[in-house]
DNA sequence: TGTACATCAGTGAACGCGCGTTCACTGATGTAC
DNA sequence: TGTACATCAGTGAACGCGCGTTCACTGATGTAC
């Protein structure tokens, strides 16, 4: 094995983790696929071994990007099995994945450059909004509280990213959790106990 | 006046128009200087003289964007004195103009490519913030109430613009006002009465 | 265990393209006298 | 009213750049026998 071995060994993977990284920099606008490559260290060429030109790349990217929001609030929701506890905390899952990945969070909901008919993102993405239905099913709701809580996260999420609204992006994890807390009950719906 | 006078009379407004369209066309990841000026049959030099460069024209359309968000909300507004109703409408024409231009609400909410720093797009900016703080101010509201009037309309706008929340989007007019109204019901402050 | 060969992964040169910006220019307009 | 001149608005050629993609290639790996 000398310093730079001829075959990469875990190029896929890399390519995906420089690709994260050329988003955060310099936005889904400004995304190349020769800077992901030099970023990985690797000839401009290679990446369409992997994912065949830009957009498979940005789609793959994506698709990766979905998972880890999922994990984000499958993170959040731990073991909790009270519904509306497990709905309150998918919503702060949801502004966590947005503050710590805002590049992903971009491009999984604003981007026009992936390719909506992949099925590995189609598949990605369906499985965080069924978790979205799920939950509120589990409360008893119906699709306009699914809306609601949706809108709520995301909102405040989107406004985040985009500095538009500073008081949860300024708030450590303790005070932005009660804050989104209040938000997200005035939103729920009322079990009737 | 000849079928084409070297001087074009109104080509700043004329260069707007045309950059509304090419952002609606490629969107803000494509949007060219060049492609703007061939859109309003120009030579590709001429918006420099009104712009200086490509963030120049971008920044001042979403200044312009801005204006036209402020005024969708004011259409819904109208004469209305009642301050939760005036809220519910400040919501109806958030997503009036999310809908009507998608680029527009793109662009001056989630660009990079805009210049935060010009005191026209900040004056605009800032215009439509203190409005949405004036209406929950005349509702008696403190700023987490600001806080979800602004989330929930934005993230009902933003995701319908990705077609993500495609409920709203494939409304009429009037059964997005109702279905809007409930969520927005839900999260304004409670006048005492 | 050894060898031939197919397949895979990455290289680097080359292509054509659209881009932003600069520049000397020219046509049109407005103003001073 | 006429004329000289400054200023303004738009032109078109030219520049250098980074981009996506193609292509013949080569090094490395794995597998059949």
């Amino acid at each position: 094995m000398s310093d730079r071995p001829y075959h990469h060994g875990h190029l896929r993977a890399a390519l995906l983790a420089a690709g994260e990284v050329e988003l955060t920099e310099r936005g889904v606008e400004g995304f190349s696929l020769r800077s992901v490559a030099k970023r990985a260290g690797v000839s401009h060429a290679a990446p369409a071994h992997h994912f065949g030109d830009v957009r498979g790349l940005l789609t793959a990217l994506a698709a990766e990007g979905f998972r880890r929001f999922q994990a984000a609030m499958d993170a959040q929701e731990g073991a909790t099995t009270d519904p509306r506890e497990r709905a309150i905390r998918a919503g702060l899952g949801y502004l966590d994945f947005a503050l710590a990945r805002p590049a992903l969070f971009r491009l999984i909901f604003s981007s026009t450059r992936t390719d909506f008919s992949d099925p590995d993102l189609v598949s990605a993405g369906d499985t965080a909004y069924r978790h979205l239905v799920g939950l509120i099913d589990d409360l008893g709701g119906d699709r306009a509280d699914v809306a609601a809580l949706w809108a709520m996260s995301h909102g405040i999420a989107d406004l985040s990213v985009g500095g538009r609204l500073m008081m949860f992006a300024n708030m450590d994890k303790g005070e932005r959790s009660s804050a989104l807390r209040g938000l997200l009950d005035r939103v729920l719906p009322r079990t009737g106990s």
